[in-house]
RNA sequence: GAGCCGUUAGCUCAGUUGGCAGAGCCCCUGCCUUUUAAGCAGGUUGUCGCGCGUUCGAGUCGCGCACGGCUCACCA
């Protein structure tokens, strides 16, 4: 027999022992009257009465002096301390509390609060019920879990040992709050579209696919929600927003989880530049909502969230950067050319908007720590969004970077039918030259285009990057629960 | 998909040149009625990730595989 089965049948006899003795394990419910912290809070300073409460949790800690025993219950307000007397229990009840009990059970305790000679908020504890049996034991006290593989498999552990895991994911609750509040605060009406589509778009992104049995078609997980929410505008629902999990069938990383939250916003009679005064508002507001400030540290770097964030063009900050000005550059072969000079191989680039981008990441994108936003984009990169009218080869969209994150895209959207479905069929020569992530067209969504469509600002930002960022941390997998792993 | 690093008790980790598998916590027994990393005395605990190989002998060396982490590529 190994150590845990060991450990776990110490734990069953004790259950059953339990059953012996006519309690049950597993009773249906608690009856408490506090929280832990509530608890806490109710005893008067300095009064010679206190209250009586009754408060439940898991047993955390224990430590027994022979006839009298200290432990904590913790929920999830936090703990509290109890305090067992055998004299004051009897005899028996104090004997089942301390040989059936272990730590990791959960107890609810009854009793007047009191402070101990440390100072301790205390319940001395005059009655006591089982509340629920744990059959295997809980990861160690003092260095709490740290192995990465049975955090992530077995999150429940890590949340219950690791309190600064447990404030992330309060945290990003509390984010996603703060989003919906206001974006709900500007009007915006919260919806919901297709996670099964029949079509995928709305981003160059490889889909995971799937079937219906009874409807015989091959249907796709989303991979934005973009698509749909311009159908809602069009429909003349003029601000709407939704939070869902988007799916890319890509790698695996400390910055990409195949299913991932994404925000997406549309306002109809708005633009790119609205856009940005939202996302600036949004972000600085999220912050100070959930930090108490603006300013946040990430990895040891001071970022200010405080609007009006600085805007630059991508050809200047292309420029700036690398000394290369696009703009001269507007065939793909002098581009290519001009980046050899400065050590950059272009040639495999599809285009020459692809290869604008490529100099971006190279060079512009990891030093842009201070929120920024990158305005005005190369038109074959970015099939959905309206052209620049005096540079058709441009298109009014912009992303915004924090502390060398991509956190953002929006565009003022393309609403002319004839264009967009110019765009899709552009989409799908470079399909045909081999490009990988395309956007197939879509003709349910052009005929919904040729009903009309206001002029419209579109936004979509990462959930997860944007609870990266204001929890400090590195990878994705921090802030979701339940993060994909292999099997 | 490629490269590098890691995997030893339930948890956190040591393990020397290839020579009996270790510590703390947890757990069990005893003492202890204001402790809180309670304390004191004693005790139990292993598929050294998996497989193959080298060797008299492998946790340790070699090869393969699995999982995890980091970096790169794709991407948000």
């Amino acid at each position: 027999m190994t150590e845990t089965d060991e450990r776990r049948a110490q734990r069953l006899s004790k259950m059953e022992r339990l059953r012996e003795l006519g309690i049950d394990p597993f009773p249906p419910r608690a009856c408490l009257t506090h929280t832990a912290a509530q608890a806490l809070a109710a005893h008067v300073p300095d009064a010679e009465q206190q209250p009586t409460v009754t408060v439940a949790g898991r047993l955390v800690s224990v430590r027994v002096m022979g006839k009298s025993t200290f432990a904590h219950l913790r929920d999830s307000s936090g703990a509290i301390q109890i305090y067992l007397q055998r004299d004051v229990l009897g005899e028996s009840s104090y004997d089942v509390f301390r040989q059936q009990v272990d730590l990791g059970d959960f107890c609810q305790c009854t009793g007047e609060l009191f402070v101990t000679r440390t100072g301790e908020i205390t319940v001395r504890v005059t009655a006591w019920t089982f509340l629920g049996k744990a059959l295997r034991p809980l990861p160690e006290k003092w260095h709490g879990l740290r192995d990465t593989e049975t955090r992530y498999r077995q999150r429940y552990l890590d949340l219950l040992a690791n309190d600064e895991v447990r404030d992330v994911f309060v945290k990003r609750t509390r984010i996603i709050s703060a989003v919906r509040r206001f974006l709900d605060g500007r009007g915006c009406l919260e919806v919901e579209t297709p996670t099964l589509q029949p079509i995928y778009g709305g981003a160059n992104a490889r889909p995971f696919t799937t079937y219906h049995n009874e409807l015989e078609r091959t249907l796709y997980l989303r991979i934005a929600d973009e698509l749909y929410l311009k159908r809602l505008i069009i429909g003349g629902l003029d601000r709407v927003y939704e939070i869902a999990h988007n799916f890319r069938n890509e790698g695996v990383s400390t910055r990409h989880n195949p299913e991932f939250t994404a925000c997406e916003v549309y306002e109809a009679y708005a633009d790119y530049h609205d856009m940005m005064a939202l996302v600036e508002q949004m972000y600085s507001q999220v912050a100070t909502e959930v930090l108490g400030t603006a300013v946040i540290t990430y990895q040891g770097q001071t970022i200010d969230l405080t609007p009006p964030w600085r805007r630059i063009t991508m050809r200047d900050a292309i420029f700036e950067a690398a000394g290369i000005d696009i703009e001269t550059h507007r065939e793909f072969d002098g581009l290519v050319a001009a980046a050899r000079e400065r050590g950059v191989d272009l040639a495999t680039q599809p285009t020459w908007g692809k290869a604008v981008e490529k100099l971006f990441d190279q060079f512009v994108e990891p030093n842009l720590v201070q929120p920024t936003f990158i305005v005005d984009y190369p038109i074959d990169i970015s099939p959905l969004a309206k052209k620049k009218p005096d540079a058709p080869h441009l298109v009014e969209r912009f992303e915004f970077f924090i502390a060398g994150l991509e956190c953002g895209n929006a565009f003022t959207e393309l609403n002319d039918p004839l264009d967009q479905r110019a765009r899709f069929e552009q989409q799908a020569q470079a399909a045909a030259k081999g490009e990988d992530e395309t956007q197939p067209l879509d003709e349910d969504f052009i005929l919904a285009l040729e009903h009309g469509m206001p002029p419209t600002g579109g936004l979509g930002f990462g959930i997860d990057r944007m609870v990266m960022l204001l929890t400090d941390q590195v990878s994705i997998r921090e802030v979701i629960l339940f993060p994909q792993l292999r099997d």
